[in-house]
DNA sequence: GTTAGCACTCTCCTTTAAGGAGTGCTAACC
DNA sequence: GGTTAGCACTCCTTAAAGGAGAGTGCTAAC
């Protein structure tokens, strides 16, 4: 059976209707609401064939009808309207960002609390794998007598830091000459490349020749492996209860526990990966747990290397161009805030 | 009327059945389950003395009774025994947590999510407003033809770093002038005697000489405001559908909201202030949503100041002593590892 | 002062019934 | 042949009613 203009105006509006109300959604409504110029039983007619092609489900007999999976995924690659971010929403998000580039942290921090804030979605922040970036520059700081800062800056301005104890006491020179042999040693590399540096020869002479380098550059290593682990943020979890479908309190429960394990959405995250705006739907995400929700995503990346994701997880009657126009703009700005 | 020994003893046992079970507790159960060696009747004649001294309560009579505030505040008080975390526990702190300083904000990731997996209550991490810390050091490094990274280092180890846009190329030169000059200039000064600072006549003259130092401090300010700022960071949110407490959605809701927007719970937490583990129930927090709540806070000081707090969250009817236990320890474990 | 007994109260759970929304089918219409 | 009105049927939802159970307060006896 072929899907014609007639049906997808019918599929159209039950999910609209659907995305609005979270209703179950019958023949009668669609007449009255939505004037199509046809009657509720030929309407009635062709949801029944919509339910036969799988874009339609009855949760029990005489219910109204409700979006499928498929159907939400036919609405988002073919029915959505692309929006853009109203002026309003656009200001408010370059004001709460700043201009600044500050800390990863704080970025993350901000982003999570706005994007929450404009979709009225649970959101997520991923910052990524950053295994292949560089070193640029480390640099040793005295916090008092035994203590270190060390401060590493990779080549894409992600500054982490550490503390290390000292055996003995440290002199100034010491720490300057330690600063330049690190750099010009291990400046340029990336993560792989200093774990393979450590255990060669060359470096064991040069260990012999600081003696407290040996205790330094696994410290470091440590340091530089936060700079590796991707992590997931989440903001505006209070924002699932706008929503009927978390009024079962296990529902929200389980969804909220999925979100803050972090482990299993890393891993849907991974999985789904891709340039721009990505959205995953229910059993997409082949999760049982997720099986319900919708999960958006957009890439940000600097130099053409992806440096963390932005999201929204919510119920997958989700307000997907709206969510969209959010994600877009927002990983669109952050992208231009820190490729500049 | 006396709270005597008796009466103690029914109100304790009150106290922890309500806790385990968040059951409505009558005399029948408590003759039972805990033998005074007193009948029921007895019980029911002492329950009706405490009601009237305000220890008990009915949710409706027929009902059994339920600890007042009052009885708990003069549980955690006078009756609670002080634990020792059970060395199991011990280790999964020390083990999660790790024995090395890193970033701050690592560590209040890891503290946050140990404290709620261990008290099964949703965990706070607060750090606080550092404003009164010093600048040990600020570092220039640079990113590219025209950006730098200035890293902060202040007095107690934390490090800040923010991105600055420079206008023209700088030079390795200039910027290793600019590091020396800035360090002289603010090394040992506090965010308001900086900000003081950048208001003299003295500072415009050094300005002039440094083109750039012009929009590069009052950038650098804005950084360290970050420092200065305080902010909660919140786990374990899914802990608090272990509590039939809130198995209404609009009191977990509500909650929530509270706990993610931050500024009332901040305002909560900075009244509550103290050394040590405080213990806040319900109506004492003076505020509408925590009515129903308690908060149990302890502090981290790092050379007698305080460098945050953390907390956990929950029903008045909470596990104070076992909570109070891992508090003391994990804040006492933070302190050690910072101040070391 | 303590205890047993008993009537009374109030909630909670289950059952039952009515109401309502929506469907699918049939037959008539254009 | 597609479209529409009519109608019986299904199934959920909500409200009301009727125990069952738990616990109290009071009284009287020990």
């Amino acid at each position: 059976m072929l899907v014609d203009d007639r049906k997808l105006k019918i599929l159209q509006a039950v999910i609209a209707d659907y995305i609005s109300t979270a209703q179950p959604i019958g023949s009668r409504t669609i007449a009255k609401k939505y004037k199509l110029g046809i009657s509720s039983a030929t309407i009635r007619n062709e949801m029944s064939d919509l339910e036969e092609m799988g874009y339609l489900e009855q949760p029990h007999t005489s219910a109204g009808r409700v979006p499928s999976e498929r159907a939400y995924r036919l609405y988002v690659d073919r029915l959505m309207q692309i929006r853009n971010l109203p002026r309003k929403e656009q200001e408010i998000i370059i004001r709460e960002l700043g201009e600044r580039m500050d800390e990863i942290e704080s970025i993350i921090r901000k982003t999570a609390r706005i994007l929450s804030q404009l979709t009225r979605y649970t959101s997520l922040v991923i910052n990524s794998n950053l295994i292949d970036c560089r070193l640029r520059h480390i640099h040793f700081i005295q916090l008092d007598s035994n203590r270190l800062v060390a401060v590493i800056v990779t080549d894409n301005g992600i500054v982490k830091n550490t503390i290390i104890k000292t055996a003995d006491t440290v002199t100034a020179e010491y720490l300057e000459s330690l600063t330049r042999v690190a750099n010009d040693k291990f400046g340029g590399m990336t993560i792989e490349e200093l774990n393979h540096c450590i255990a060669s020869e060359d470096y064991k002479k040069l260990a012999y020749r600081y003696s407290q380098l040996d205790s330094l550059i696994p410290m470091l290593m440590e340091g530089l492996s936060i700079v590796g682990g991707d992590d997931v943020y989440a903001d505006g979890m209070s924002n699932l209860f706008n929503f009927p479908e978390y009024s079962d309190i296990s529902k929200a429960k389980s969804l909220m526990e999925i979100i803050e394990e972090k482990e299993q959405l890393m891993d849907i995250i991974r999985r789904i990966g891709g340039k721009g705006v990505v959205v995953s739907i229910g059993s997409e995400m082949d999760n049982v747990y997720m099986k319900d929700c919708s999960l958006v995503t957009a890439s940000c990346r600097v130099g053409g290397r992806e440096i963390g994701r932005i999201g929204v997880i919510g119920p997958t009657r989700m307000e997907y161009d709206r969510v969209v126009a959010v994600l877009e703009f927002i990983s669109g700005y952050i992208t231009g805030m820190m490729d500049k």
